[in-house]
DNA sequence: CGTACGATTGAGGTCAATCAATCACAGTGG
DNA sequence: CCACTGTGATTGATTGACCTCAATCGTACG
């Protein structure tokens, strides 16, 4: 099995059926950092799984700085925000050295046809997109800068986890102003939170490398019954 | 043809497919104001179609007070973001009276099987989901009061046009708290804000009447080079 | 070794949240 | 018909979180 961090494998397959979907994933492809996957605009074609390295979507609005809106870690699939339309959202570039495989939209879709556990997986797929989103949006809502943080932080310590990697230690392949943009701050307060975080001993941060000690303390920040807009 | 404005049917459905279509509809079921359609985290079942009325989504997060993230208008589709997961991800509460269509999923997904044309539109709608999704993270992120209820009341105003409805004048079928929690405000500032634009000579509201009087100028003030994070 | 870019740290200003009072309106009951 | 009550909306004054501007620092890379 090639990928088994890949979410649209994750159940239910028969082994005929996985062979047929194999056969349509393209042999992996290697981005250099700071490589476009996606760009804004162009004609959307397939979807691509992340094998390794990761990417930041970014969307261009008139008269604004460029926004993150996602990052995408190994064994996540780039693009599911684009099905059913004709063009890209927005610009994925790579963080950092990474491999995807491409998986041609209509290829998929007419090997989805006669397989109804493959079709429940791209629903699920879909779903778990949208959901990310809506939290999200709830996140981005009325939440301070320690809140937002917090939580960025375990999700990322969750997406890490899930995949078998330290959820303790791991490497922000992103920038300051990447997260910063992602979670509607700007790079400064998230430097100052972060050195605060640290301060209190929350976690330890050196550059990019990341050390979370308190796990349950940031889960509480994340939560904290807000100062701001408290119920 | 039962439902003209159903994004579900905007396009390439032959008359027999969309006969049988049809059949799957249960009947138009009403609902009086504060009534739920759907409770977050009871199983999923259903999409419905909304007919007349309007709906509100909220998803209720522990130590927060409930958080707007849907508004639903006649013709739109509520459920979507539950396909391919086993329960609700928020309570879908009317606004006012309405009545809505039931779509059961399973069948649904036995008549996309088929029906080529069907399948596009379902994902057409899903992706359409997610990018109004993206659209309100960037809202959300980094804009000012001004900014975001500018672009609320121009998507609602769009969301009406679409419908056949004037895009200059219409009702508010929400508090202003339900638009503060959906903005990520609180509702002293939405009503201070929606004073000061009725003072520049934008728009008039009297209570929930609402009418736009200068689209240019709302458009201007939505999509400022803000003020705020300045690029 | 010097340049560049990302990150940190500091000082000051501003927008929107908070707290609080008042108002408008609808429904209820005397 | 008119208090009474409750909910939603408005308006004002204050405060605090976060943005802005600016300087400095560190690390990577040519």
């Amino acid at each position: 099995m090639l990928f088994p961090a890949c979410p649209l494998l994750a159940l239910g397959l028969e082994f005929d059926a996985l062979a047929t979907f194999d056969a349509i994933l393209q042999r992996p492809r290697p981005l250099k950092r700071g490589q476009a996957l996606m760009r804004q605009g162009e004609p959307f074609e397939s979807l691509f799984v992340v094998r390794s390295g990761s990417f930041k979507q970014t969307v261009a609005e008139p008269g604004r700085r460029d926004q993150v809106t996602h990052f995408y870690l190994p064994g996540e699939v780039v693009g599911l925000d684009d099905i059913g339309e004709a063009s890209c959202f927005g610009n994925v570039v790579a963080l950092e050295s990474a491999f995807v495989c491409e998986l041609p939209f209509p290829h998929l879709e007419g090997l989805v046809e006669g397989l109804p556990a493959l079709r429940g997986e791209l629903y699920r797929c879909l779903s778990r997109e949208m959901r990310r989103d809506q939290r999200m949006l709830c996140l981005l809502s009325g939440r301070t800068a320690d809140q937002r943080l917090a939580s960025f932080l375990l999700g990322l310590s969750e997406r890490f986890r899930s995949r078998g990697c330290s959820p303790y230690r791991f490497h922000l392949s992103m920038s300051r102003s990447d997260i910063a943009s992602y979670l509607g701050l700007v790079l400064e307060t998230v430097s100052r939170t972060l050195a605060r975080f640290q301060q209190q001993g929350m976690l330890s941060v050196s550059g990019r490398e990341l050390a979370i000690h308190d796990h349950e303390a940031l889960g509480a920040v994340a939560l904290a019954s807000a100062p701001m807009m408290t119920a």
